[in-house]
DNA sequence: GTATCGATTAGC
DNA sequence: CTAATCGATACA
């Protein structure tokens, strides 16, 4: 029997958590049916240490659940138009997370299909923005309780396909670039291959 | 108050 | 390369 994932394994770094996350497999009941693809890609992101983290200058409306216990969704709206998936980490009040940016299907590929508009099995979920968009997850998902269904990730033994874990810098960001807090299957389909270079970078902080 | 930027994506 | 579009941030 798949049982959720207990509180104590997100209550630990977003460094950690990001990589036993990769393999297992993630789990959104909806009235439409049942959608679950396995984690391939991820990003860890600190909070107050992290000039990255959408926590880095405290508490908003938006990121009020990453203060909150570990465990927990955080979903945001990106550039207005997208939403992010993130798993709230380590202790109350750190504000640490991981954001989970793309999945390899397993189940519902079909309901995907239709919410993203694409046929390409590889491209349902490949993309932060993709993820959330074929599991139809919005700002009412923002604080869900993972620990518990409707959307939850399963407490089995990472699937990863015999890949090896790969390390490297995020996506997307300006500051703390160095950092190498990305982490992904090593040659998986389903992961997003960095295209473009970062834009204007603001800061290294190792 | 106004201006600009972003943990993105699809399309030209 | 750009538009899309809104919360957060920077600044007058």
């Amino acid at each position: 029997m798949l049982r959720p994932l207990r509180r104590a394994f997100y209550a630990r770094s977003p460094v950690v958590v990001a990589r036993a996350l990769l393999g297992r497999m993630l789990v959104r009941e909806t009235r439409a049916g049942k959608l679950a693809g396995v984690i391939v890609e991820v990003e860890a992101y600190g909070g107050a240490r992290d000039p990255a983290s959408h926590a880095y200058r405290g508490e908003t409306p938006r990121n009020r659940v990453m203060f909150g216990p570990p465990g927990h969704a955080y979903v945001y709206v990106s550039y207005g138009i997208h939403h992010c998936l993130n798993v709230v980490t380590g202790r109350p009040g750190e504000a640490s997370a991981v954001l989970v940016r793309a999945l390899a299907a397993v189940a519902g590929e079909k309901a995907m299909a239709r919410r993203r508009g694409v046929a390409d099995p590889d491209r349902l979920m490949r993309g932060p923005g993709c993820v959330a968009q074929a599991l139809g997850l919005t700002r009412a998902e923002d604080g869900a309780d993972l620990t518990r269904g409707p959307l939850w990730i399963a407490d089995r033994p990472a699937d990863r396909d015999g890949r090896a874990i790969a390390a490297g810098r995020r996506i997307g960001i300006t500051r703390a670039v160095a950092r190498r807090w990305r982490f992904y299957l090593a040659g998986h389909p389903c992961v997003s291959a960095p295209r473009r270079t970062a834009r204007r970078t603001k800061t290294l902080h190792r």
